[in-house]
DNA sequence: CCTACCGATCGGTAGG
DNA sequence: CCTACCGATCGGTAGG
């Protein structure tokens, strides 16, 4: 095994993270998960704070990325809404390491960096319940609380992170279409 | 303030657990949430990992017994729907900290707690996937696959304990029922 | 990236 | 329930 990067670093922590916890994950314990001490890593890292930083962002990233992409779109609502949820569940089923950490260790960071991360995520939720306040508007959607159907709609998407496995008995694809079919159905 | 009870313990436990997590919670913290020194705990529990699985079993007893209750039941399918719903709600709002304990923690368990707690959820859903299976059969709900459905109305019912907060926008009944309606438009 | 540490904190015990 | 500890482990640093 050659050298590793400080990338190498994040990548280890952000699976470390995801499985153990942030507070059950020792910095040992990440050295040897990298076939090295675990004081090597302060050459290329801080802390162990900024690690869970830097991996919650990347998730928090993802997804804010996506969820722009979607809106800047001129697609008619109905079908935003079914972008955006075919998005979610690939980078939840292609990114599980920062989408688990991202979703179960933000409460862990310091506050200055929580705070930014909760200020993400409501957007990414404003994000979506302005798409279906939109179809709502258009008449492609049935009369209905926007803010509490992006909430039910999250919940189902987000909790994909607790059940998928890679080679299960549903492909990442075919879950999204089912949650796409599924939210469809409760829109309408 | 009098002397603690061993129930004392297993209460502040469980909060601490909820907020802070297990591995972030350290015996001199709880403590210090009862007004003692660490070290005194060990008169009331043998272990910290005792701890964690005294409230994650008292949060799964919780959802069991109720689930048990409505199974037993002769109501038809569409009721106990219904009735399952507003109980998990009601459990998940009325005890926070063991519902949280439970859904959160429960991997941290020692190997062989955390079996005997996953086939509890195991059970749990089951009971969830039966009746809406005789639901199905019964004409009273549309075509459709039930564990894959009975996934999602979990995954929406648990995530409640991420976004509940006592005396916020919407009571703990107006959730149920809004689960329930939310639910019921989905299954048929 | 390792050697060799540091002070702080961890879960837990003996004895009262 | 406290006093007084224990060995192990924690995040992190200095110096090479």
């Amino acid at each position: 095994m050659t050298t590793r990067s400080r990338d190498d670093v994040v990548r280890a922590a952000g699976r470390l993270f995801a499985s153990r916890g942030f507070h059950g994950t020792s910095m040992r314990d990440l050295g040897e998960e990298l076939g090295l001490l675990g004081s090597s890593l302060y050459s290329h890292v801080d802390s162990k704070e900024q690690l869970l930083v830097e991996v919650v962002q990347q998730g928090a990233d993802l997804f804010q990325a996506h969820a722009d992409r979607v809106a800047a779109g001129d697609a008619p609502p109905e079908a935003k809404v079914g972008d955006l949820i075919r998005g979610h569940i690939e980078i939840i089923t292609t990114n599980q390491d920062q989408s688990a950490t991202f979703l179960n260790e933000a409460r862990f960071l310091p506050d200055h960096a929580r705070d930014a991360i909760v200020a993400m995520r409501d957007r990414y939720e404003a994000t979506f319940r302005d798409v279906i306040a939109q179809g709502i508007e258009a008449g492609a959607f049935r009369q209905q609380n926007p803010a509490l159907t992006t909430i039910m709609v999250l919940s189902v998407l987000n909790a994909v992170i607790r059940w998928y496995r890679p080679g299960g008995s549903q492909t990442a694809d075919e879950i999204g279409e089912a949650m796409v079919a599924f939210v469809m159905e409760g829109l309408k």
